[in-house]
DNA sequence: ACAGAAAGAGACCGAACGTTCTCCCTCATC
DNA sequence: GATGAGGGAGAACGTTCGGTCTCTTTCTGT
């Protein structure tokens, strides 16, 4: 069962449950505060099987990163597939991102907490954040710039920071005011540039 | 030589090394990441020396906490004492945040990235965190309530959340593009007001 | 001069860390 | 039926972790 259908695949059952667990336990807790041996035990995998898929564990928490890169980005389009205009767009991401604040199990951005965990700017871990925050960055600008006709340079830093401060606040404060608060200043930038 | 000077004190040369190297140190590299042996090895001081000043690692990280909650505080004192009217100083604290973030050796928000290595709320280091944090947004809320007439609990929550955001992408961005966003974003808020 | 606290020096503890290893079993493929 | 990869089970590696211990030196206030 479960085995790799001939192509060059990295599928199998016990890579996935590891990489599950991993996902799990690292956005809970945090990278550098849970060992291996939690991982193992919870993913119901032998120590030899997850260096047998992974060189070590950083290399886990490289795969953990990917893996929510993929989440975020689908659920970016996911969002975006629901509306035809960009300012409906961007208003939906926004309220997306809303949605993932206000969910259960919400402990910030991923990115966030990872890379105050490696601040050195060299590290894989470090510049797998900055890679995947450019991408956002990119993304939220190019579809302001779509919004009337200014510079969307300065608009996209101001929703990012707004998103950043959300994501960091969703789990020390009231995660309805945050909500409410970003939903708002998203609103007005969008606003400001539908004028 | 730097002894108490008779009162119930707590400073010592040794004690004032050891709460000065971690400080740098975990603010630097974060907390997990770094033990006692590299803390105690470039404070200059021995083992039995950190136990007898803290009753282990934990306190010595509340007590850098504690050492850069009076720091800010510090700093927002300082800020606001250079401007008489309520948006003079609001201006005045985002200037003097916003040139934190441009300082050389910037890592972030010291509670921030204390709080992503600790996201148990039941925890000693998670709580100060969300004290320090409770005390900022009620200055900075009780400062915006002074300019106009309008409840000023959501304003406050919106420059919060730009500082935040802010601090979290001063280390990641170009600190000057962000310190631009944030400065701008302030301004806007205190404007509104001001009409 | 003397008592006593602060600090240095360093051995030592058990536990957890990430990592590598061997041995055996299962099972799809040729 | 033989082959060989994937996985389970678990011992073992050396290192580092946070923390405790004893012993000695230094220096202060009385």
């Amino acid at each position: 069962m479960s085995r790799d259908t001939g192509g060059g695949g990295s599928t199998s059952a016990a890579r996935s449950r590891l990489l599950t667990t991993a996902t799990r336990i690292f956005y809970a807790e945090g990278i550098h505060s849970v060992g291996v041996d939690r991982i193992i035990a919870e993913a119901q995998v032998t120590r030899a099987t997850l260096y047998r898929h992974f060189t070590g564990k950083e290399e886990l928490v490289l795969a953990y990163l990917g893996q929510a890169d993929l989440g975020i980005r689908a659920q970016v389009e996911a969002a975006r597939a629901g509306e035809e205009s960009a300012a409906g767009q961007v208003r939906a991401v926004a309220r997306s991102i809303a949605d993932g604040i206000r969910s259960p199990g919400f402990r910030g951005c991923a990115f966030l907490n990872a890379v105050a965990e490696y601040p050195d700017p060299a590290h894989p871990v470090h510049r797998a954040v900055l890679a995947h925050r450019q991408w956002f960055l990119d993304t939220v600008t190019e579809l302001l710039a779509r919004i009337g006709d200014a510079p969307a340079d300065g608009d996209g830093r101001h929703v990012v920071m707004l998103r950043d401060g959300a994501m960091a606040a969703g789990c020390l404060f009231d995660p309805e005011l945050v909500c409410e608060t970003f939903l708002g200043g998203v609103e007005d930038v969008v606003r400001s540039r539908e004028a």
